[in-house]
DNA sequence: GCTTGAACCTCTAGCAGCTGGAGGAGGTAT
DNA sequence: ATACCTCCTCCAGCTGCTAGAGGTTCAAGC
């Protein structure tokens, strides 16, 4: 049986980030000592472990929820699984993309900057002035 | 004079995210009507555009701040400015290698799996299995 | 058995960067 | 005058945690 503690430990989660995770369903609520600690089992530590997996290739609590569910259920069809990677899949590479076009345009301010005054900045100047900027960025925050 | 509403649409920002900015200090609190509406005039637009650029390039509101801050003193140095750009620019890198490795091992994944139960599912099953992952993904939302 | 001291508990608030809604007032066209 | 749209303020919520206050429990050492 493992403390809360420990099994932070062991997945490289913060005691804290168990607690919120148990809150918001995506982990059981464990068993309590008498006096009212957690404690856990092997079926928690392998939960936890696939979350945070999970977690580190990007998918969303949401999307992780869908998978351990899927998870629990053996019998049915994986397709649903593989859906939801192609579309964590998906949107890494749009995420890519974006960034590659903001790197390119970033590469230019700082390139072009001569290092005069700020009155001359490129940096600056590209900000003020859209039309400088070659990449078509639309969204924020993508 | 512009109401808030056609600022808005002039810059492509949500007229909440307007208001929102003048109340962090972004943006300067503009004149108002007889009613108390929001009314902005040549300055207030290009400040906005700026920080709508900025934003798109993946600027943190801090990091604007700092800029606009510089554009206001036009006979300093640059540095600063293409300091805070080639700061931005290697977050952006580290972002895309970061994604890239994702990537790589979403793809894996997918390519993998047969489509058949979800017990023999390799996208679970690589989840579920860390040691399964070729990729050394350590940092969660970086 | 008793005392430390670390680790646990709950609860609340905060981070970025907005976004949405409630409930009401202002502005404009007919 | 009336309709209708936009504007106002204030507050709550989103994701995914993280930090802190203030108090309890547990395990080890004596």
């Amino acid at each position: 049986m493992l403390t809360i503690g420990n099994l932070a430990k062991k997945t490289g989660t913060k005691v804290q980030t168990i607690r919120y995770y148990e809150q918001i369903g995506l982990m059981p609520e464990p068993g309590r000592t008498a006096g009212g600690q957690r404690r856990y089992g092997e079926d928690e530590l392998d939960r936890l472990a696939f979350v945070r997996h999970a977690r580190q290739l990007g998918f969303t609590l949401e999307a992780i929820r869908e998978l351990l569910d899927l998870s629990d259920e053996p019998d049915r069809s994986c397709e649903n699984a593989a859906a939801i990677a192609r579309r964590q899949l998906r949107q890494v590479e749009q995420r890519i993309a974006r960034l590659e076009a903001l790197r390119t345009e970033l590469k230019r301010m700082v390139r072009e900057c001569a290092g005069g005054q700020t009155a001359d900045c490129r940096v600056l100047e590209v900000l003020r002035d859209h039309s400088e900027c070659l990449t078509d960025h639309d969204e924020i925050g993508a």
